[in-house]
DNA sequence: TCTGTGGGTGTAATATAATTACATAACGTC
DNA sequence: GACGTTATGTAATTATATTACACCCACAGA
């Protein structure tokens, strides 16, 4: 059983509040994702979906692709893993809002930040339309190691 | 012949000053990333290579191993792409500076700005060593179509 | 009730991206 | 000349992701 069932619960509202369908298949991937609490591969992602054996790829990558549209998770582009998308569900995750995760690559956990404002030195006339924001490095419990 | 001679030319210089050794693979994959004037797959690298035939894998990502190490060309991590470095030659490109890519999706070309300050709000003590900031969307000219 | 229709899933095959392992070559140094 | 270092060639493999097609099921309208 998950430790992380209140952030489930969480996420089952807030898709029932916009119509979307948090079906088991989906569900189990997010609980997946929340209980690593850091990046994880899709293959590995497979690997735990059946323990007796045979996911395939486009079923973990279909799960993830509803998670990502829906902001209740992200993919963490340098590492080509996903992650739990770690705000509250207070508000909605489907706006332009730009997210920046910060990696530890000693401890393997990601702290997100999500931002308001558009890039200060964007070029003239740039529209911005998705970004990725990834920070690697160590984080205050890391830096002492 | 490729139109990017000066850049080239430069970059040959930047090495000579630095002990990096532009072999003639390396150079001819930085050609191919400058004339490009976008992002460029791997592949594609491959086959440009060797008109006739048989790059393999190693021989170019090798060479844009090096390329990025020594700062003359980035990785575009969203779309699994490389791209040479637009900024002149004439600082240490070594450096921990924070390179922004702007890719315009329309037109596919990609724009580059060097920032040297950390991120704003990250995480009390997080120590940043290496970052991914890629904004998507479209350039002045496209912003019309 | 029948019959589409659309969203979601199962499965096999394939495409795309990157690495490993090992052999060879070129070059400088002792 | 023997050796170490750096770069390259080549084959095989691993890792990541998509396509295509079949099936199921809930639901809306005739």
């Amino acid at each position: 059983m998950s430790n992380a069932t209140h952030t489930l619960d969480a996420a089952e509202r807030y898709c029932a509040e916009r119509g979307l369908s948090l079906t088991p298949v989906r569900r189990r991937v997010l609980e997946l994702l929340v209980d690593a609490g850091g990046p994880v591969k899709a293959y590995d992602l497979m690997a735990a979906l059946k323990p007796g054996g045979s996911a395939q790829p486009p079923t973990v990558y279909r799960a993830l692709n509803f998670l990502t549209r829906s902001g209740l998770a992200h993919k963490v582009e340098a590492l080509n893993a996903y992650t739990a998308c770690l705000c509250d569900y207070s508000h909605d995750k489907s706006g332009h809002d730009t997210v920046q995760l910060f990696i530890c690559e000693c401890c393997d956990t990601i702290n997100e930040r999500h931002i308001h404002k558009s890039p200060t030195d964007a070029p003239e006339g740039f529209r911005v339309s998705r970004s990725v924001i990834e920070y690697y490095g160590r984080c205050a419990r890391c830096v002492a190691c």
